[in-house]
DNA sequence: TAATGGGTGCACT
DNA sequence: AAGTGCACCCATT
């Protein structure tokens, strides 16, 4: 529409200096099994780790991501990453691009920070302040804010308690089934007058308002009275259950409909892929783009870096005349992988786990200790990664000049590598449940990766919850038949009679890709795995009775003929 | 205002055949430790033990209650009462009562028949039908109507969940102290992996929600989709905690102001009265007037029977001239209660206790056994009923032809006589703390009377919950002291500077005697006791911070002149 | 609008 | 039928 002044600053913002890469996200680098909490804030500028996964390589223009994530990595250790961006820029800046009103964009690219600094922190029991954030004006747009960060990890977050000075999310509870009900359910041990004694007294306080959802991973966001400013932290960035994207979810599609509502169609297009990616089955890509400069003291994971959707650019920015590529890196962390495989690792006798994210699972994922005192069972989710490849057509907006076959390439290329390294806490049940689990371990690989490198895991898919290996498609063998058929065969033959056949159009442009992204939305609907292959169905050849898996009605409707948008927050 | 058709109705119900009494509300004669729950329904025919307690006495116009309550327990047992009104009648020309728009008369008679449907109810574990009730549009309308029936007896209901077809209420949740706080923390015991195997198979599911609030007291209204209509029942009619009510509410304060903005001025008067009464630590009168027709096979407590305001009697309708009277019934149950009394008592042992309501204590109060597994304690509220006599111009919408010393005589009468017995369960464990509490005793007593006897109770007093013994005044030797100089104490200092004194007009009719009724609630306002004394203080000579101490500011602009409301449930 | 933590009413699902 | 999302509270420091 109009003339953003945004658009100057999105370019101004990637031309960041170095220096500024110290200070936006600090991970400490206390890596045992610490009981203390290190926060992760962008004022801290202590250690810096963090890396900002090459967003400069989207404003840059023809930048692809390959190089800002080898950069990163080339950062060893706690040293500062060198393909940071605009996060601190962004901070600084972002009241002007308010102003400006393009919030929308800005609010994608803090996103991704956020992302990282989540990403970056392998101890659940540690505070993660995500310091540059959206300059919220209201309560209301922080869960939607969060939901971008947490809907691609598998966490589907809900607002516990809020006020006018405070937000408090969680995860949203799990469907139970009956026999979750039951163990759910607290068993109340007598009252014993005073004879629970001492240990009660040293009991922590738990959490009482639901014996089912015990998942202790909290976000927080507070508003400071002195600084005018929210403030979000992710008090335990650790899960009791799986996660799992679900683009069935409720929550989700009004989610995703005001994104649409709101014009944010970088979002918009983002979680389309998401929901393909999830629908196939194809591996979620990290978010954001990895550069994975994961060099940390403790277990590093491997990261498998695929083209993926960048909200950090204002796709809905014209006078950003560059195109945005992408590059996903080629390789990396074999050293770091081998050295991670290197450690022992016993996890048929894990406690708890820490589920990892759909879009983690390329990254690492994080052993948590739970209480035994906890009564949910603590199970490792398996991530369902098929080998078949994500042709190019799926990421339309990602660069024009990448070569087509670059995708394949790297993400073949990993498939190929073992990555899969356990480590196991000492297995001694802690005399106090409640604290914070400290030491988190990692480890960084996903089932099917070991599927396909015949590596058994051990089996930890038997006491996992029904519920959660839903789109789980052959990988976990013992997987409940009922969801694996249910859920997972089902969503395969989905085909939705009304979608055509739309030639792909390769390397969209970000100013146009939206919709074209629809377009390609249908078309994904329309392919499907068979046998291994990767087919594109004919869509009279079908009957889905999945509305989710029908292209998006609203995308035509509310496509603003993909002008960027201006009106938000104002 | 308009002559309403209701008045002609109004009239009508009075002419009630008796043979409906016996189908109103019916009591089973269960009175062992059963484990079945009986449920008190108008449309149960078999064994109806109920008494409409005189309500043809208020439409009859001269006829006193006396008369109506010695009918009633004239009939012993399982007989049906004599006294019975127009429970029945109202529930079956309720519809046109609605239409005709004059409900809040009619609701607040259907109360008065709730009252006693619960008051006859001694096993706590029973199910109470409250089958005439109003025919609610609206599950918006059913909590208010309720709180009328609540309030009195010092519960305060809030919802406990709800939809479009039922409404579940529960006792709100008493405010905590540090302490309670601390020891309503569950401590979650070691999961024990499986060990906690067989026991825990049995044990029932424990509500959840909050460990604080553990009162089994439910009251359920579902709406029938065949009939059309909805129902209340009383599910557990027993409580965990003490009863008292709290005219500070902030609940109770919204619920007034509601029945001001409905014109609902009888039980506007109703509740005035109710104020005084307790802020005076004067004994709160039984609700409705008891004629306490309560020939059961369990134990029968005593009634105290004084003038009331009975909301039965449509004030509002003009067309009803004649003044309602009331006596209230001398006394009786004397052989109950000795009988009572010479069962076996060790109350020292009891496990929990249904704490008696504030107008329920002149009646009867319910020994419930609670499960020891229950973290909260059980103790006897201690009912605050001080022997300074109500003045007579306390009831002035009485009964114009009613003695004015007939109040005094019944009432000290009362007081002079020894009507406390224990009867306790078997003190050991249930196996199953979580079923229902079978064989509820019941003792007619309140702390206060035994204290009168010098009668020493068992200490019960000292597990009391501190918040809710604020308004007992000296009466408990155990209560804290915090709470009774905070609450009790300041409570009989608050004294309004700008409440004039009224000349006390006596046996106000009831067409006119809402405004009446404010004015004797400012001077109510001027009463206080000192040295067991009832003064009449001026107004001049005090300072108060309570607000709700003052005159009702709503009462001016609300009153319409005391005519009658007929623009209700359009 | 100090900051931080938690209980709970109650309607939605 | 009941869990739970969410906001209106309150308590402590
Ligand atoms: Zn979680
Ligand atoms: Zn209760």
């Amino acid at each position: 529409m109009e003339n953003s002044p945004l658009d100057a600053l999105s370019s101004e913002m990637w031309l960041h200096s170095p220096s500024l890469d110290s200070v936006i996200v600090k991970t400490s680098p206390v890596s045992t099994a610490g009981t203390g909490t290190t926060t992760t804030t962008a004022t801290d500028t202590t250690g810096s780790s963090f890396d900002a996964y090459c967003q400069g390589a989207v404003a840059h223009g023809g930048q692809l991501h390959e190089g800002g994530g080898d950069a990163g990595r080339a950062g060893s250790g706690s040293g500062s990453g060198s393909g940071v961006v605009a996060a601190a820029a962004a901070a600084a800046q972002q009241h002007r691009a308010q102003l400006a009103g393009d919030t929308a964009s800005l609010n994608n690219m803090l996103i991704e920070n956020a992302l990282e600094s989540i990403r970056r922190q392998r101890s659940q029991n540690k505070l993660i302040h995500l310091d540059p954030i959206p300059d919220f004006q209201d309560r209301n747009q922080i869960k939607p804010w969060l939901q971008k960060i947490f809907y691609p990890q598998g966490i589907e977050i809900v607002i516990e308690r809020s006020d006018n000075i405070k937000v408090v999310f969680k995860c949203k509870a799990s469907k139970r089934g009956k026999q979750a009900r039951k163990q759910g359910m607290q068993l109340k041990e007598e009252p014993d007058s005073p004879s629970l004694g001492k240990r009660s007294s040293q009991q922590k306080k738990k959490r009482s308002v639901s014996p089912y959802n015990t998942c202790p991973f909290r976000v927080r966001a507070t508003y400071s009275l002195k600084r005018k400013k929210w403030n979000i932290v992710v008090v335990n960035n650790g899960h009791s259950h799986p996660l799992k994207f679900n683009a069935d979810s409720e929550d989700y599609k009004k989610f995703k409909n005001k994104l649409r509502e709101d014009n944010d169609w970088e979002a918009v297009r983002k979680f389309d892929e998401l929901e393909y990616r999830t629908r196939f089955n194809l591996p979620t890509e990290p978010e954001p783009i990895p550069c994975d400069c994961g060099l940390t003291q403790e277990i590093e994971s491997f990261n498998i870096v695929l083209p993926s959707s960048n909200t950090l650019a204002n796709s809905t920015d014209k006078t950003v005349t560059k195109p945005r590529h992408r590059l996903e890196s080629s390789r990396k962390n074999k050293s770091i992988t081998n050295k991670v495989l290197s450690r022992s690792s016993t996890p048929q006798e894990l406690q708890s786990v820490s589920h990892s994210s759909p879009t983690q699972s390329m990254h690492q994922t994080i052993v948590q200790r739970y209480s035994p005192a906890s009564p949910t069972t603590h199970v490792q989710t398996v991530q369902s990664v098929p080998q078949h490849e994500i042709p190019s057509t799926f990421q339309p907006w990602v660069t024009s000049t990448m070569p087509p076959h670059a995708d394949e390439v790297d993400f073949t290329d990993l498939f190929l590598k073992p990555m899969t390294h356990f480590k196991r806490e000492s297995s001694n049940l802690a005399p106090h449940p409640d604290e914070t689990h400290v030491a988190p371990d990692q480890w960084g690989s996903t089932q099917d990766f070991m599927d396909n490198l015949n590596f058994v895991p051990p089996p930890m898919c038997e006491i996992n919850q029904a519920d959660d290996c839903a789109n789980v498609q052959g990988q976990c063998q013992r997987l409940e038949h009922n969801h694996l058929h249910e859920v997972g065969i089902p969503q395969a033959q989905q085909l939705h009679p009304h979608s055509p056949m739309v030639p792909t159009r390769l390397h969209q442009q970000d100013s146009t890709a939206s919709p074209i992204g629809t377009m390609l939305t249908s078309e994904l609907n329309n392919m499907r795995i068979i046998d291994g292959q990767l087919h594109v169905i004919n869509s009279s050849s079908n009957a889905s009775s999945n509305p989710n898996a029908t292209p998006h009605p609203f995308d035509a409707s509310y496509s603003p003929h993909w002008e960027p948008q201006n009106d938000f927050f104002q």
